[in-house]
DNA sequence: CCTACCGATCGGTAGG
DNA sequence: CCTACCGATCGGTAGG
């Protein structure tokens, strides 16, 4: 049987170990175990580790673009733009931890086709970031430097969050999100309003 | 013989290898054949592979909070040690790039002692931020929400430098480090003169 | 989905 | 510093 059930089960399994312990730290007898089966039913549904990891990394990075394009329909001031981007970022991150961690840790593991796709989304996503600023410093709303590390600048410090952030901790999500969006337009020395 | 030349070769290239491949998914083998040995000969200068890791990620965070309280001698105006620390962040994080993407990608490969020394050290790290953040509120130079919070935007900001960086590249190095400590005192709302 | 099994490699030890 | 070797585990395959 190759259920797509069993496929995401796999999935959860093998995110929640190749986090805890890494790619080549995991074994495919160890993610069998969390669901059930035996190692050698697990290339039922994937021929190899590998496509696993793939799988994972791939899904998680293309989530992240089609959030974040979501959350920009409607928007055109380009502070809003950068607010929700960064909200966006911070919650998406925070929410999807073990995902984002095992694809930024694992990114040199990866090998193509998955490598190649996984990289071409995150020039994507690092693009839109800069379209974003360079529109408002065209309209006079910004001032910076360099776009492109004003852009590494919002994104590594979001990132960040998927390494710290606890739920049921001490920093409430929307709270952090709108500190997060608040700090991203004083990077950017944005005009008020903000 | 257990030179301490031949101990830093295996350091050194433990950490090329670590960096590649992960800790996981280097053996002893790979890291004696840079050397010029056998994987055995190894055991004449660390008792496991497991204190290679713990080495390098103890001798890395010693450094990094070594240099950053040399660059604060002599500093008394809090806005100058926030730059001093940024610039400091972020030139370590430059210059030591792969040692750094180790010691955070295998922090948690790393086993008690060395787990427990290293967490140690980064809590000392980041509440040093604080302090000085804490510091620059009180003389009301500053102003933000949250001064932990603020030290994550400014420490994870400046860590992402290790992952993108790449020397003789777009950007010149004493200028990111200018570039990042005036984003830092953008972040904090500092008052000027910056 | 299983059992049975492949060759390769793992970290580490014995002994010199 | 080496050779020789340990038991364990690796990713993956054959065959049902």
């Amino acid at each position: 049987m190759v259920s797509q059930k069993r496929r995401s089960e796999i999935c959860a399994a093998a995110v929640e170990l190749f986090d805890e312990r890494g790619y080549y730290g995991t074994g495919m007898e160890d993610i069998a175990k969390v669901v059930g089966i035996r190692a050698s039913s697990i290339y039922n549904h994937y021929n190899s580790k590998q496509q696993v990891l793939g799988d994972v990394s791939v899904q998680i990075t293309e989530q992240l673009l089609r959030e974040h394009a979501a959350c920009l329909v409607g928007v055109s001031d380009p502070r809003e733009k950068v607010r929700a981007s960064m909200r966006n970022h911070v919650r998406f991150h925070a929410t999807h931890a073990p995902q984002v961690r095992v694809s930024n840790r694992e990114v040199k593991a990866l090998q193509d086709p998955y490598a190649g796709i996984v990289r071409q989304l995150r020039r994507d996503y690092v693009q839109r970031w800069v379209q974003i600023i360079e529109e408002g410093c065209r309209q006079g709303l910004f001032t910076i430097a360099d776009s492109k590390i004003a852009t590494y600048y919002m994104v590594d410090m979001g990132t960040g969050v998927s390494v710290w952030f606890r739920p049921g901790g001490a920093y409430e999500l929307d709270d952090l999100c709108e500190l997060y969006a608040n700090a991203a337009l004083r990077l950017l020395r944005a005009v008020p309003p903000n």
